[in-house]
DNA sequence: ATGTTATTGCGAATTATTCGCAATATCTTA
DNA sequence: TAAGATATTGCGAATAATTCGCAATAACAT
């Protein structure tokens, strides 16, 4: 809840310092996010937020998580789906973390992983160049689908 | 070139054993697929199979792939591309690897991680369940792009 | 309040991938 | 080694995810 009101701030201020708009329709995109526990595709984002407002049009979603990911706000994900769908990472205040990924029940666990700073640095020393972010996803079955 | 032989090989043996057939477009495919040192897309695939045999398909490529997949002889990887779409990574004979994606050139860079099986385990006990494969994408500049 | 222009809704366009089907090629076995 | 059974192909159309162009609307500065 708090942390709605953060995120939508965040982007004001952001959005003022470009020249940009807060319109109804961001603020709508940024709370149905903010309510996220988990990874949706753009469509469920948009379905979510049509239950507020259902002149919301897809495109505008689709905008928004462009804008919002150019600047950071959230991570693009792929996942082996059956099909290539991109599946949306809003960026908490929380620090990095990482996925699991159910190939039962397709289920996502996001877990923290210090040791991928190590593999990071281990990079660059290794092969040079600048490692800037990661993405690690293990895939298996989940607890409740083992037993 | 020895490697283009195991593979088409081994598939060959696969395929008889559950009753399918080894054709000249699966052939050619293989070998376009063991030649690769980098990690194509389908549709460059099927260009540089085309070069052997104009009358190949892509939706003959597709179809490969989809088995190929399924036979866990290629891995389907999504980077932070412009637009979603899978490349593909043929398992070769040697151990697992994990990438790095320049964010500059595109380039993409292999490299083995000791430490992912230590993260692997360590999610099982933490979280349960069972792991079978990772992902793990760095991105960042590389050495070259760098300078 | 008004004007400037960023943003929206809409539908059409694009792109990646899959599907259905008749024609063809592979492999079996006689 | 010819013939039959059927797996696979080429083809084009279908589907699905995402983007684009544009006129109408809304947000913000003045």
């Amino acid at each position: 809840m708090t942390d709605q009101v953060s995120l939508v701030e965040q982007v004001s201020h952001r959005l003022h310092a470009e020249g940009g708009r807060m319109t109804a329709q961001r603020r709508l995109i940024l709370t149905t996010l903010a309510n996220c526990a988990d990874h949706p595709t753009a469509e469920e984002i948009y379905e979510r937020a049509c239950q507020a407002d259902s002149s919301l049009h897809l495109s505008t979603v689709y905008r928004t998580l462009r804008w919002l990911e150019e600047e950071g706000l959230v991570n693009p994900r792929w996942f082996e789906d059956e099909r290539p769908q991109q599946h949306f990472d809003p960026v908490n205040a929380e620090s990095d973390h990482y996925h699991f990924r159910c190939r039962a029940c397709n289920a996502i666990i996001e877990f923290p992983e210090p040791l991928i700073d190590l593999i990071k640095q281990t990079y660059e020393q290794r092969y040079g160049g600048q490692v800037d972010s990661a993405s690690l996803t293990l895939y298996g079955i989940c607890r409740e689908c083992n037993q």
